[in-house]
Order: C-alpha cells, then structure tokens, then sequence
DNA sequence: CCTACCGATCGGTAGG
DNA sequence: CCTACCGATCGGTAGG
C-alpha cells in the first residue's frame, strides 16, 4: 500500500488549489508563490509544485477554480428564472453581490486577473482572455432573449449593455477594494445596471 | 569641480523615473525592479535607487510623473471652455482618447495601478486612492457645474455619474488591453459616457 | 511527499 | 555614479 492513496493526493491538490485562488484574489495571481503556498499549507515546496508541473500550471488551476465558483454565484442563481428580464436582473443582483461579498476579501478575481495579465502573453492571459469573453457573449445573449421577449427596450444593444454592465462591475469592484466603501458601491453598481437596461 | 553638475543629475533622475512609468504602464509598479531599470538605462542598480532612497520612493515618482501627464491630457484641454456640458464632454472624450492612444501600450496607469495595490497598504495605495478620489471629485463637480448650469438633466446625481464615467473608462481600458480592440473601445466608451450624461 | 540543492533575481548597502 | 557584496526569495530539479 502505498503511503498516501489516490484520494488523498487528490485531496492534497485541491487544497493547493483553493489556497492559490484565494491568495491570487488578495495579492494577484503573480502573488501565487510556490514557497508562500508551501509555508501556508505546511508543505515543502516541492511537495506542492510536484502536484502541477510549474507555477503557470497551478495559475491555470486556480483561474480555473475561480471560474466554476463564478459560474455558480452569479450564473446559477438565474437559471432558476426563464430566460427574459427578470433572469437579466437577477444575474446582476448575483454580480454585485459576488464582488461585494465580505467572504471575498481580494475582490473580483477576473476583473484583477486581467488588468493583471494584459500586457503579458503566454497560456494564463489567453485563459483569462477566454473566460472573459465567453461571460460577455453569455450576458449578451441573455439581453438579447429579453429584448426579443419584449421585456427591455428594443432599442437596447446587447453587446453594449454587456460591454457597460462588465464596467459597472470593476466600478464596483473599485469601490469595495480601493475606497473599501462595500454598500456604496453595492448600490452604485446596482442603480447604475438599472440605468444601463433601462429597467430601472 | 563635480564630474556631475546638480542639473545632470536632475536629468538622470528624470530619466529613471520617465522609464519606470512606462515600465509600470505595462507590467505593473512591481514590474519597476531596480535591476531591470539599471539595465534599460545602462546603469548600476546602486546608481538608480541612489536617487529615491527606496523602491517605494521610486514608485511614488513614477505615479507622480503619470499623474502630471493625465492632467495635462484628460483635464486640460477642457480648460479652454467654459465650466458646463461642453467641458464635460471634452474630457469625457480626452479622457477616452488618452486610454485608447497608441502610443500608450499599457493602459490607464491609474487604473492599472488600482487594482494592482487594492489589497496592499502602503504609501503607494494611499497615494493612488488619493489621486482616484481627487479625481473622481473634479469629475463630479465638472458635471454638477453642467446641471447648475441647465446643460445636463436636472436628474442627473454627479458622483453616481462620475462612478460610472470611471467605470466605462476600465471597459474601455480592458476593450483595448485584453482584447486589443482600440477602435472598438473607443467606440463603445463614447457611446456609454453620452448614456451615462443622457446627452446622446 | 521530503531534503537538499541549483542559478537567477530581488531590494538594498558599504565604501569609494 | 561605480564595484562588490549582503540575505532573502524566486521557480524548479535530483534523488529518494
């Protein structure tokens, strides 16, 4: 038998991994040391980066990580509701809610991942560049189902209200980690979404 | 005699600190190391940080020295109208323009700058959040000056405009940065800060 | 998963 | 403004 079973290794893995999501969203996915992880998890640092290969394989697992818990706080909620305004309102509410939850001390982990990558190519930038754009098509197509369900303004352009509600959001995310203002911005960011749908 | 008058050194210290602002413009004011500096200008690391003392120092020049250009770019033009709509638009565009130049490959340095030292205290974040908020003032007075002035809809709340005037300028920073679409953040920038004014 | 180690680079200093 | 150096830390590897 081997001194740890499979199970446990994948256990020791995601434990990394949800360390390394949580100091990235504080200090940065750069931040993201192999030595820092080590002495946090009271591991050696081979022990750690043996489980990925390179720090660029572990930034792509903790971006990764981020993206599903995400997908689930801000996307899932409104899957509940047909598609149509009120799903519309309800992922906004969700958005907020996420970049300005006190459990969420670094803030919006894209918003930070891509001012800090945009300027240096290689796989974690094209991942962030990724996910990004694939929110932005969601938000977009869900604008686009309620302007055709007669639900907002049809003079309303998908793509630029997504384009503004992604905005609103580093707005919001600005106001929370630099001013550290968690309700002004909570509110902003809301009555400004309102404003950009017309739905306020 | 001095093998160096105080006038060249002055010119040397200009020189650093001109090279670590477009340094951080790109990779960040923790992409300003003394060494690569030295390098860059041909220099000793001792012969660099000689001049501030510190990196922090360093830093503080350097987000000096930016702040300097913004003003000159973003405020100043508007300078030569009178306090109302068309002065607010003129910056609005300027504002635009300066994140959208060529000739400035990493992005608001502000912006850029924000996100990077939300989560570290310290001088360097005081300072950055003392120049956002200063500016986020000018913004909102600018615009309050417009409504006073009946150029802009009564309704209008200036600070919540001028949140989201700062807002649209980091969507229009990741259009150009992230996706490299200068031409289409421009584009949609324009275009939301005429919604966020209602002066379409 | 560990110890022990590699070369490179970090911010900064001593002394001139 | 230089050379020469400091201790600390970086990502990563060898060998077990």
């Amino acid at each position: 038998m081997p001194r740890r079973s499979v199970a446990d290794a994948l256990k020791t893995r995601e434990s990394i991994v949800g360390r390394a999501r949580d100091v990235a969203s504080v200090d940065g996915l750069e931040g993201v040391t192999i030595g820092r992880l080590a002495g946090d998890l009271g591991m050696s640092k081979a022990g750690v980066i043996g489980h990925f290969g390179s720090k660029t394989e572990l930034q792509l697992a903790a971006l990764a990580a981020a993206g599903e818990i995400f997908t689930r706080e801000v996307f899932g909620p409104g899957q509940a509701l047909p598609a149509g305004r009120g799903r519309v309102l309800a992922i906004c509410d969700a958005w907020v809610a996420h970049v300005t939850r006190p459990a969420f001390p670094g803030g919006c982990f894209f918003t930070a991942a891509s001012f800090e990558f945009d300027g240096r190519p290689g796989p974690v930038h094209d991942e962030i560049r990724r996910g990004i754009r694939r929110w932005r098509r969601v938000l977009a197509r869900e604008i686009g189902a309620a302007v055709e369900a007669g639900e907002l303004d049809r003079a309303l352009d998908p793509e630029q209200a997504a384009f503004e509600l992604y905005a609103v959001v580093m707005g919001v995310n600005q106001e929370v980690q630099l001013f550290g203002d968690r309700r002004g911005g909570r509110e902003r960011g809301r009555r400004a979404m309102r404003r950009v749908l017309g739905a306020a």
